[in-house]
DNA sequence: TGCATCGTTGCGCAACAATGCATTAATGTA
DNA sequence: TACATTAATGCATTGTTGCGCAACGATGCA
């Protein structure tokens, strides 16, 4: 859970989600410093969340847990109920 | 996620899977500071995960997203499926 | 009112996480 | 071989989180 509590981490998964992706490919989609991408990246590769494959100089990633599609339906689900809820006490 | 992303956290929402309960009922079950245990209550509360009901001087605590429970299962499967890449690969 | 119980909040400290910079390792190409 | 590209790592700095202690607010009861 805990390498998927950062916004960074969840846009990556989310890239991911939609198929294979190098490195470089990612680096365009944030304004970080590569290192910094590439630890999280790292972070995600290291519980076995995303995986590696090596061609040449390049590292492909791949979603690895079709599964946490649905913990992202589950957490915009609380999301929602969330919102509503505080704009109906707004309200009152 | 974040709010997921603690082991004491994830224990409560584990212990409220089981039905309601209160904070005092909690507090035997972690060696923490019951103000500790008030703030990882809160950090679930502030999200949506776990409601709350007063009665009185207590206040009753009950898990408001039964589809956690999927994400447990995800969880477990992307442990598993790491535990066994890992054993082959120490195997080979 | 006085007192006990249940839960929350302010504060300071220690541990941890995220970041950029500089460097290094591995691979491909001229 | 020399050089460019892709990705990972060591280090220092900054920001965030978890924790206990002490104090506080709210409720119930004698």
């Amino acid at each position: 859970m805990k390498a998927l509590a950062s916004p960074v981490r969840l846009k990556i998964v989310d890239e991911l989600s939609r198929g294979e992706r190098c490195m470089c490919e990612l680096q365009p989609l944030f304004r970080m410093n590569k290192s910094t991408l590439s630890r999280h990246v790292a972070a995600l590769r290291n519980v076995g969340i995303v995986s590696e494959r090596r061609e040449g100089v390049r590292s492909y990633l791949k979603l690895q847990t079709p599964c946490i599609l649905k913990v992202f339906d589950c957490t915009m689900g609380v999301i929602r109920a969330e919102a509503a809820r505080r704009s109906k006490l707004a309200q009152a």
